[in-house]
This record gives C-alpha cells, sequence and structure tokens, in this order.
DNA sequence: GTCTATACATCGATAGAC
DNA sequence: GTCTATCGATGTATAGAC
C-alpha cells in the first residue's frame, strides 16, 4: 500500500502527476493492473492518497527543522525548508499546492495536515510581527513567487530562492516602516 | 483559421487547456475532427498558435495601457494590467507563463511577441530604478506569486492582487534603503 | 476543403474465475 | 488478492472519395 503510493510517485516524477497510468503503475508494482482496485477504488482515491503522503512529508520535514529561538530566524529557516522541499520535486508541489489536476480534489482527512502545517507558519508569522492578514498573505504570496519564478525559470538552480533572507527581512520590516510614518 | 483559435481558448476556459480535445473543437467549429488537419498539421501546432495569439492579446492589452510619465506609476499601471490580464483568463495564463502543457514547446516565432513584452517589463523597471538583474528578478517574482496566490486561493477575487501598489512601493524603495545603510 | 471510415493507442473500470 | 479478458470511451492521426 504504501509501496504502491510510492511506486506513484517515482512515476510522477518522471512523466509529472497527470501522467501516472494506472497501467504503468501496476507494471512498476509488479502487478496487474485491476489488482491495484483492491488498494484503491479509483483514480482519485490514488491521487488523495498520494496527497496525504506529500502533506505527511512535508510536515516530517518541517518538523525536522531546527526553530532559532529568534522569531524573525525561526520565519527563515521554516520558509527556506518549505521552498527546498516545493523545488526539490516539482510534480508533488504541483499535487500538493498548484492543485490542478483535472476532476482531482483532495477528500477532508487528506487536508488535515496541510491545515496543520499552514496554522504553523501562520504563528510563526506573527510571532515575528506580521499580525495582520493582509501581511501574512503578501508573505505567502512572496514564498509562493519565489517557488514559481524558481521552478518556471530556472529548475535546478537557485537564482530565485537565494533572495529569500533579503526578501524576508523586507516583507518583515515593512510594518514597522509604514508605524513610522 | 483565427475563428478555431478563438473556439479553442473557449473549449480551454471550460475545460483547461489540456481539456481541449480536436474532436470537441471540431464540434465547437462546426466541422468534423479530421478536418481540422487542413489547418493545424497536428494539436501542438495548434498550442502553438494558441500560444502567439495569446501573447498578441498581451501586447495588444498592454499597448493600450495610458502609461503615466512618473517612472513609478507607469510601472504600477504595468502591472496592473498584466495582473488583469492573467487573472481573467486563467487557462490563458497556465499556457503562456506557466508552460506545463504536456509534449509542447513554443516555437521560436510565436515566444518572439513573449520577448517583447518582457523588455518593456523590464525597460519600465530600470526607468524606475530597479536596475540590477537580482532586483528585477524579485519583483517579478513577487507579481507572480501574487498572480498565483490569487487564483489558488480567491479566484475571481482581490485578496491578494489588491497589494500591488504596496507591494511595488516596496520593492521600488529597497535599493534606496539598502544604499542608506 | 470537407467528408466518411477507420486505424491504433491508451485510458479507467468491471466481470468473473481461481 | 491476483489473475485473464474485455468493455466502452477518448485520444491523435491517416486514407481516400467527393
Amino acid at each position: 500500500m504504501a509501496s504502491i503510493v510510492a511506486a506513484a510517485w517515482k512515476l510522477a516524477g518522471e512523466q509529472g502527476v497527470g501522467g501516472v497510468s494506472l497501467r504503468a503503475l501496476a507494471r512498476e508494482v509488479g502487478i496487474r493492473q485491476p489488482s491495484l482496485y483492491e488498494y484503491f477504488d479509483s483514480k482519485n482515491v490514488l491521487y488523495d492518497a498520494m496527497f496525504a503522503d506529500g502533506n505527511r512529508q512535508l510536515l516530517a520535514r518541517l518538523e525536522a527543522v531546527e526553530l532559532p529561538r529568534d522569531p524573525r530566524a525561526a520565519v527563515k529557516a521554516f520558509m527556506q525548508a518549505l521552498i527546498g522541499f516545493c523545488v526539490e520535486d516539482v510534480p508533488r508541489y504541483v499535487l500538493l499546492f498548484q492543485r490542478q489536476i483535472p476532476g482531482f480534489e483532495p477528500s477532508a482527512e487528506s487536508y488535515e495536515p496541510a491545515r496543520t502545517f499552514l496554522n504553523r507558519a501562520v504563528e510563526l508569522l506573527h510571532a515575528a510581527g506580521l499580525e495582520s492578514q493582509a501581511d501574512v498573505d503578501c508573505f505567502v504570496a512572496m514564498v509562493a513567487g519565489l517557488v514559481d519564478a524558481q521552478i518556471s525559470n530556472d529548475p535546478g538552480g537557485d537564482r530565485w530562492v537565494r533572495h529569500l533572507d533579503r526578501l524576508a527581512d523586507m516583507y518583515l520590516d515593512e510594518p514597522k516602516r509604514r508605524s513610522h510614518r
């Protein structure tokens, strides 16, 4: 079961998430295609298992990060790990964050780890002084933009993601600057 | 010919770019599917025509923008129009900017308007004081992040895109701030 | 240019034997 | 649980008549 999902990730890495076919997956696992229906009632159930698995991977990765006491450094360390996670496996990023697979909607349970993750992120941003929804939204968009530009225009490189620290400082200082006027 | 591309955009709007099938397209146009091969040698040629058409739409839109004399206001007006263009038609945005259609690579000619557009953008940013490649990259990522977050998390709304003006100021001021230390 | 007819591959899913 | 066999739909593309 877990090994089937792992095989599915392997195929996704080669052909993209949309390119995972049940035939190829069965071949990869060493069984016949109809036998997969013993494990997944439909292809979307497989996607859902991948979605849940990917989110568990993300949580595990972020929990392993040693967070500095300084709130600002903590935000940077957390986001650095998040960005690394996104960039290192594009199909996984697409499934988890871009959610543009044809007819797939994650189930409520599979979505739960994602909410846990988002809460952690918001907590850290609050602790670092970003309090309003607007400020958090902007920070989130900044990180998304770095990942997106990196993947689209310089896959495997660091032309965009290397600016995280500088931009994080800029965003974290901005509320302060605005109040100084 | 142009009407076929228009019909393809209509279908893309309903099913996504990847969901445009030659059968459905022929039905939409009112001819039989094999007849499409009189106009496009393959499906990728159709995608290429859509890509070129979308870029021409983008150029036309941006040329229609009345650019203020003030360089900073010009950047904002330009980016506002760009963001509006991206957000108002998601499949078009995906084809033009995310470029993740299975086996499709735009041809050199179709890509040319895109380069023209990018040059305009970089010029405007230079005029507004963003000179280094790094600063331009960051600005570009910021805009991409707004569009991406908007489309993914609040389609049809303005929760993210409304922050453009504020963020543009922040990015345009940053080099100044750094030189003041 | 448009048609009918069809080839050929691939897909997800089901039936039913073992 | 795993298999064989197969269904039915959909996909792109081609042959050849009109």
